[in-house]
DNA sequence: GGGATAA
DNA sequence: TTATCCCAACGCACA
DNA sequence: TGTGCG
């Protein structure tokens, strides 16, 4: 009898557990795929409770695809199979023999005559629980057999786990931190999930033994005196047991009320609930090993069902919404939901719980008021608005939560602002509408936020006056491409085809702890806004297969290396006989193929494979050099934006994320690169001119004594640099940023724009080089006025 | 990161 | 069977 | 015609 099963049996309140030595084996099975084999490593798949798991094992010595019959899984904490870690044993273990021996004779069984009767017999074996594992004598370390049998399917493997015991007899770490939830902005439904109420009191743990209770908040602060009477309670209801919950006090509505809470002194104050959620611990077994749906049932058995102060709280399964909603209707702060199959993760952020608010807090800019014609309100709902790449957009109306004195404070300060023009498009509304200018700045709470971006029930909560207007912009978790960081393998489908990310959590920055799934993650993000410089333009690949420090290596070749579906386009170099050929970036999905392959930057070619000797930009590569630094580079960028200003040239300025800044002249497809070389050359002569003091057009290095480089020889075909919004294999992280003119001045970091800092702030600024890729400059007209100077 | 190839 | 290798290149500027 | 350069 399992010890799951055994437990549930138990009646936990009338008698104490027995104090036994002997252990219950435990063993689970569960068939592996081996889904995608490379010569380096192995990927294998693994289904669980409606969950694919995906992992990568390097192969070792004892790992041929041919003969080589196992592997091992071990793993740190019990239970919980989204941390598994591959681990390859040294050693050769032969040919492909596991030896298997029955535990109660240690006879061996893999002398069993006939392929199907040695697998029938291994799976019956370890159906009962009756099977030891042994290779060459040695007892497996592990806690995980992967093991195939010449029976098996090709790519079919059993996981064994051949623990003991399960859940184990250890010391509960001591200090214990709780699980804790993540914030999550929907409500959904799924059965694979609990959904419960969000009270709003202290986090608490209590530790219930036969002569003590201990109430321990989230911090670890001793809650056992002041709120003696839960501490009572609890020694009656049961012993031996460590829970998780939340103590509340609440109002004669039942409603659980924070405030009251923290002044609580005596009954007279409130009534005092614990709301028990989890079972950690009973009677010197951790139970954090067990999927949450197997602890509720514990702790429903453990709990009495009718106590007045120690109470299970309302759980519901799949559905969330509806909950969410009666939540709201309760005027309750939200709800959690929790992942039925989950391990109790301590000290965890975990994405298998997560926060669900009733209510959302944003800040919004006033743009506008209704009046209602017959109102006696000075005005009746105030018009939102947020900027949404760089623009306004209209966000609702809110005609609830102020008073008539804050209405008539609010008029006061419309006043000035009261403008003839809308600052957006019109919203169809049908009161008589007074604009603002869209300075001032509220804050509302709102329920949810449609897909056009409007709030559903807002309410004004006052006015803002710490924050500029456009620093305003929606507060909104981004949804990450690979939000799940227990993963190490990922398959994903993207734009319709079938991406596999791999080593997720190498570490790409080790710095700043930046992972390869950071860097998936950054880039899934900005795909938007890289695209269109990416986009149809042959790709001169820079691989980093081991982080920013790691070797690397240029790639331009991928014949034979990309997946059918990724596009290419052809070259030759001198004496080839067959064609090789770039790839090409189409989607998203390419976008993220590169990355995957250890692409820290993108380089793209300056034209497309649509025009190939046509580019769309002009550029000029301003390269600081020994003896001169980033604050010499923003003053030539200046001057180049003085002159070009001057001759009605449009540039766009980004930082190059490494030393130095690019500046980018739109071309429209309409010159050849040796058009737009020489228009650079003479640009370019005419700025050196100026700053022959610490400017240099030398090609070569030691006759630039330092200066900086003013670069305009990469107007060539085939010639890349890094694209806007690329990130760079540089400390730190840096993206090559985007800017305004206005920003191109002293003090301007490198290290300001980052693969942390860039996607929230391009949903600020959006697309700053959207008129890269618009009308091109009239270059002969352009050069005409140059000459004038 | 992973296919090709040398040892 | 395992370890290592290999993964760009192009044309301009100056000697 | 070779070498450095990005
Ligand atoms: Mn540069
Ligand atoms: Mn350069």
């Amino acid at each position: 009898m399992g010890l799951t099963t055994y437990l549930k049996k138990r009646d936990f309140r009338k008698s104490p557990e027995p104090q036994s030595g002997k252990t219950n084996p435990k063993q689970l099975i569960f068939v592996v795929q081996e889904h995608h084999a490379s010569q380096h490593h192995f990927d294998f798949r693994l289904e669980m409770e409606g969950v694919l798991k995906s992992w990568a094992v390097p192969k070792g010595p004892s790992m041929n695809p041919a003969d080589k019959r196992l592997a091992i899984i071990t793993e740190d904490h019990p239970y919980d199979y989204k941390d598994f870690e591959g681990v390859i044993p040294k050693g050769n273990y032969g040919a492909g023999k596991v030896k298997i021996w029955d535990s109660g004779t240690y006879t061996p069984i893999d002398t069993v005559k006939g392929k199907a009767a040695q697998e029938k017999l291994l799976l019956k074996q370890l159906k009962d629980g009756s099977l030891k594992i042994q290779l060459h004598g040695k007892k497996l370390k592990g806690e995980f057999a992967l093991v195939k049998t010449k029976g098996m399917e090709d790519n079919s493997w059993l996981l064994i786990k051949h623990k003991d015991e399960s859940p184990t007899t250890a010391k509960l770490p001591d200090p214990f931190s709780p699980m804790l939830a993540t914030l999550h902005a929907a409500p959904f439904n799924d059965d694979d999930w609990q959904f419960e109420i969000k009270w709003d009191g202290y986090r608490v743990l209590a530790y219930v033994n036969d002569h003590k209770v201990d109430l321990i908040s989230r911090n670890g602060r001793s809650y056992t005196k002041k709120f003696h009477p839960i501490a009572e309670a609890l020694q009656e209801v049961g012993s031996n047991a460590v829970l998780d919950g939340e103590l509340v006090v609440t109002d004669d509505k039942g409603i659980a009320r924070f405030q009251q809470l923290q002044h609580w002194k005596t009954e007279a104050d409130g009534d005092l609930i614990y709301y028990v959620f989890d079972l950690i611990w009973y009677n010197g077994k951790d139970l954090r090993g067990l999927p949450l749906s197997e602890r509720m049932q514990l702790l429903k058995e453990m709990l009495p069902s009718d106590h007045p102060t120690i109470r299970m709280g309302f759980t519901i399964q799949g559905r969330g919404t509806e909950l969410l909603d009666s939540a709201r209707e309760m005027g309750l702060e939200g709800i959690i939901a929790k992942r039925l199959s989950s391990t109790y993760q301590s000290g965890k952020r975990s994405p298998d719980w997560l926060k669900i608010k009733t209510q959302n807090r944003q800040e919004a800019i006033i743009i506008g008021y209704t009046k209602k014609e017959e109102s006696p309100k000075l005005f009746s709902a105030l018009l939102l608005g947020l900027y949404k790449n760089g623009q306004l957009h209209y966000a609702g109306k809110v005609g609830t939560g102020f008073t008539d004195k804050q209405q008539r404070e609010l008029m006061k300060q419309f006043k000035p602002l009261v403008v003839k023009q809308a600052s957006i498009k019109k919203p169809s509304l049908r009161d008589p509408i007074t604009w603002l200018k869209p300075v001032l700045l509220c804050e509302i709470s709102y329920t949810e936020l449609t897909e056009q971006g409007i709030f559903r029930h807002p309410s004004f909560k006052g006015i803002r006056d710490d924050k500029a207007a456009t620093e305003v912009v929606l507060e909104k978790e981004p949804d990450l491409l690979l939000p799940d960081r227990s993963l190490k393998t990922v398959i994903k489908k993207v734009n319709q085809k079938e991406l596999t990310f791999t080593n997720l959590d190498k570490l790409f920055w080790p710095e700043d702890k930046l992972t390869k799934r950071d860097l998936l993650n950054y880039y899934a993000q900005v795909a938007p806004y890289i695209l269109p410089y990416i986009k149809d333009r042959p790709q001169s690949l820079y691989r980093f297969p081991d982080g920013y420090k790691g070797k690397r290596f240029y790639q331009k070749d991928i014949t034979g290396k990309v997946p059918d579906w990724a596009a290419t386009f052809p070259y030759r170099t001198e004496g080839d006989r067959k064609d090789k050929n770039y790839l090409v970036v189409k989607d998203e999905a390419s976008l993220l193929y590169l990355v995957n392959f250890g692409c820290i930057e993108i380089n793209p070619w300056s034209s497309t494979i649509k025009k190939p000797g046509y580019p769309d930009w002009c550029l000029l590569d301003l390269d600081p050099g020994s003896k001169t630094d980033f604050s010499q580079v923003i003053d030539v960028a200046n001057l180049i934006h003085d002159l070009l200003e001057s001759v009605d040239i449009p540039a766009y300025p980004k930082t190059s994320g490494s030393t130095g800044m690019h500046v980018y002249i739109p071309l429209g497809k309409k010159y050849t690169y040796e058009q737009s070389r020489e228009f650079a050359r003479v640009l370019v002569t005419l700025v050196q001119q100026e700053t022959s003091r610490y400017t240099s057009m030398e090609r070569t290095v030691s006759k630039r004594q330092g200066k900086l480089y003013l670069d305009f020889l990469q107007n060539r075909s085939q010639a890349t640099l890094a694209a806007p919004y690329s990130v760079r294999p540089k400390p730190g992280a840096t993206v090559s940023m985007p800017l305004h003119w206005e920003e191109v001045k002293q003090g301007l970091k490198m290290q300001d724009f980052n693969l942390r800092n860039v996607p929230a702030l391009l949903n600020e600024r959006g697309d700053l080089f959207k008129p890269v890729l618009g009308k091109g400059i009239d270059m002969m007209a352009a050069l005409k006025r140059l000459q004038q100077l």
